[in-house]
DNA sequence: ACAATGTTGACTGGAATGGTCGAGAATACC
DNA sequence: GGTATTCTCGACCATTCCAGTCAACATTGT
């Protein structure tokens, strides 16, 4: 498994704030319970996403957390690698070394497959998996529509 | 990380038994010694390889391992996922619990990746891992010559 | 018989995962 | 100012996985 809960959890809370973008300060526990997520778990993750500037914070009634820049602007390769740290998915592939390289045999076959991993996280935008959403919930929609 | 020690140790493995293919069984403490494997953790891995029909193993003196089938006929995905189980690369993509997938959000991004990633495995043989081996062997000896 | 080799399963120390909890700080509202 | 609400931070914890060791045993060639 490459992804950690972090980076599951992690993405879910941030597509639940681009969500509500502009509404104002979303709360820990609402996005919590939306998303199935422990709530005090989630207080790492957003901690996480704030000390790398994906998110703002307020304390007191009415606090929350929001997006610190437009959704459209943040894309998945640097929330995964803010949560998770390096999704390099080999070792040697992780500094570089190139004793480990010369031993290991099958680092180039990887390092194709990390650039063009990386590549398509860097393409996907957060604004995109909030669409790729909604137009789920309408296809969900319409099928129990079409059932009633 | 994708891949542990296992799949990496145990393609080194691999590949060393394939640069010896066809000259009778090479012994756990040879392989362990030239391609930098803990002997006794090497064991597991082989155990593992056996089970699952890529080598064949004799026993006694002048015993060893050796390929159950041509190199060519061996692809890294086979070997990987002999080694690693799943290769998938987040959770709700190894069992495709519909449920899971729904709240995820990020799923249909990895989906991609993970099947071009296995397209990408399946497409590199042991046989390939040997030649590039080899090749940058010969590049190596080329330099060192240059520079005596 | 015996030495060389592979086979198997039990065991282990350490690190990572996936949390929980509690004390405290900031802030809005009365 | 007091209080309720919310975030913040660090300590703690149970479980699982990783990487590896080890010992007892099975098999086979000489």
């Amino acid at each position: 498994m490459l992804l950690s809960t972090k980076g599951d959890y992690g993405v879910r809370a941030m597509i639940d704030l681009a969500k509500h973008e502009g509404e104002g300060p979303v709360q820990r526990a609402e996005i919590a319970r939306r998303r199935q997520i422990p709530e005090a778990y989630l207080d790492h993750l957003l901690a996480q996403l704030r000390r790398d500037g994906f998110i703002r914070s307020t304390r007191g009634p009415a606090g929350g957390h929001q997006l610190a820049k437009p959704a459209t602007d943040i894309c998945l390769l640097h929330l995964l690698e803010s949560l998770e740290g390096s999704l390099a998915p080999l070792q040697c592939l992780e500094n570089d070394d190139p004793q480990e390289e010369a031993i290991c045999g099958q680092d180039w076959v990887w390092q194709e497959i990390y650039d063009d991993m990386r590549a398509k996280l860097a393409s996907v935008s957060l604004a995109d998996l909030v669409e790729h959403e909604r137009e789920h919930e309408r296809e969900r929609a319409a099928a129990a529509r079409y059932v009633i």
